[in-house]
DNA sequence: CTGAAAGCGCTTACAG
DNA sequence: CTGAAAGCGCTTACAG
């Protein structure tokens, strides 16, 4: 059996009400007594339930991370973030994956509930289009913060890219290389990102007086391979696209794979830019130009968020809804 | 206020004890009641306080998760499959990172045993060279599985990969391709995993009665970056390797950009294996030979281990230590 | 089939 | 400065 409070305090012969007042540094404890208790504690390997603790006090000390996957780069580096700020708070974290399906997403808000997290952090999953789960956590008074896969339309804290302006400025660096007809590989349409990126782009073509080619934008799903619509973007020698601004990383990835099999060269007849600036940039060749997307900041933004929204701080606007503007990262596939 | 047993059993005028039960689907209780209550629970959104019930029933549901970093895609993949098993079993996971810091390490497992958790699976840091953490997990009679880098000299549950064999298999794959001077860049000395890789090296060596030159074998520290190592490896052509094992595809997928630098050619001059099988082969070119590692069937492996572990179910000692083969992956960086 | 009571391991208002 | 008592939200042996 673990040892308990009570067990110090028959060995000290003193009440457990002061053993545990003396393990948590209470003023009105004599010196004397913190110490003995101390010495009592480590000697008998005490280790606080954190548990019991947290049934009494009503704060858990935990808080839960919702995200699509954790295998996700962007995700797994912002979970890196989040931890480092949760762990200096003396909280632990409750991970959980959608795998970009809707039922799990609610099915795991419920048990983060059951779990009486105090905050949650939540990436939604490219299937939802359902808020409820949401109005759920509100219900239940748990604060959270949407991070990067934000929720349209609604008054809630969130931390995201300014996926608008990196989409615009992904392509007015193509525009300024001089490429004519920029191609656009989306990703899942109904996520906002996905929306706000691609608006970037058509503002980018608009800005700069290009024209639109609706068959030039292609919106994809998580989790499939994308040969077929590069191949058949870039069929056509004639009319093809001489330059591609995709969704993240791993798609500019697969299409550049797939167009240098298909004996085109990058950047010479199709320039290339990504986004997320992940470490397969720098793995691929040519080295792929791309927006960077900070995971990491992120994740401590939300964090750092999400523990002003607990204790109830005040928190100004412009930190409520924050956004984190992207930069391009020009490197050979789009020289 | 969030709702518990007690507002069910007012609202219904009947007992908590009979609320709690008929929300476990007791068979004691009738069916009449038991809708009634499901019902009452639904209607004022009652979610059960796990924290409560497992400080009574001492199951928190919950097995911790102790990793060296969760942005490794081979750690990321291994929680994916482990998380797979214990949702399932109706648990939720708490996930640590000791970022391969030994103090951290020890940090971590201190918390997670005051999260009363059920069970762990751990993964030690490169820098751990004492386990009495180990030992206090015993000490609290909390049961735990060593995950692919396991202590050594325990008789603890482990899941693990052959990597004697697939060191062995690498080099003997280089060997039959005609490869005469093999070269290993091997992982952080301190752990097992990487001096049964190098030994694995060694054996294939000595198999094919090739003579080992010690100036060909180089360990390194993770988080570093090993241009400088790679650069001195090859920097003299006569005598340089004509062939390179390493101990990561991180690693293989450095020396291949360095080498390219360096004005020699993968694999004409030099092939090059890696060991992970990441979807980093498929993407560095040319695409890179490697050793599998099946993060997904370990990680599976490894839950299901710790819940037998867990329930004090019969474990027959081949599945007690488990080992999982590899097998090499041929590739363009080795034709 | 249902209820009253005890208790999991803590914390804390109250009393001294 | 310290202790006895109550209670966080559950579950379950005991009684009926």
């Amino acid at each position: 059996m673990a040892i308990t409070i009570k067990d110090i305090a028959t060995a000290l012969k003193i009440s457990p009400s002061t053993v545990s007042r003396a393990l948590n540094d209470h003023p009105n404890i004599s010196e004397e007594t913190k110490k003995v208790v101390a010495e009592k504690a480590k000697e008998m390997k005490y280790q606080t339930n954190f548990i019991a603790a947290g049934l009494r006090t009503k704060k858990s000390n935990s808080i839960g991370i919702l995200v699509p996957h954790i295998t996700s780069s962007f995700f797994a580096s912002a979970i890196d973030g989040i931890q480092k700020i949760v762990t200096d708070q003396g909280y632990f974290t409750i991970i959980c994956q959608s795998n970009e399906i809707y039922h799990n997403e609610v099915d795991q808000i419920k048990s983060l509930l059951s779990c009486k997290v105090e905050g949650v952090i939540l990436s939604i999953s490219s299937e939802t289009n359902d808020y409820e789960h949401l109005e759920t956590l509100e219900a239940y008074d748990t604060p959270f913060v949407l991070f990067d896969r934000v929720a349209p339309g609604f008054d809630m804290p969130t931390v995201e890219a300014n996926d608008f302006t990196g989409g615009f400025q992904a392509v007015e660096h193509l525009i300024k290389r001089g490429r004519k007809r920029i191609a656009h590989l989306g990703g899942p349409g109904l996520l906002g990102i996905s929306k706000r990126r691609y608006e970037g782009y058509l503002e980018a073509l608009k800005t700069y007086a290009y024209e639109v080619n609706e068959d030039f934008v292609v919106f994809t799903n998580p989790d499939e391979t994308h040969e077929d619509i590069i191949e058949d973007m870039f069929k056509d020698p004639k009319n093809s696209p001489d330059a591609l601004f995709t969704f993240s990383d791993e798609l500019a990835v697969e299409a550049i794979l797939k167009l240098k099999k298909m004996g085109l060269n990058v950047p010479r007849d199709v320039s290339v830019v990504g986004f997320g600036n992940s470490n397969l940039c720098e793995i691929v060749e040519p080295h792929l130009t791309s927006v960077t997307h900070e995971p990491i900041e992120m994740g401590e933004a939300a964090a750092e968020l999400l523990f002003k929204v607990i204790q109830k701080r005040h928190i100004p606007p412009h930190l409520r809804n924050r956004k984190f503007d992207s930069r391009v990262i020009i490197r050979d596939s789009s020289r």
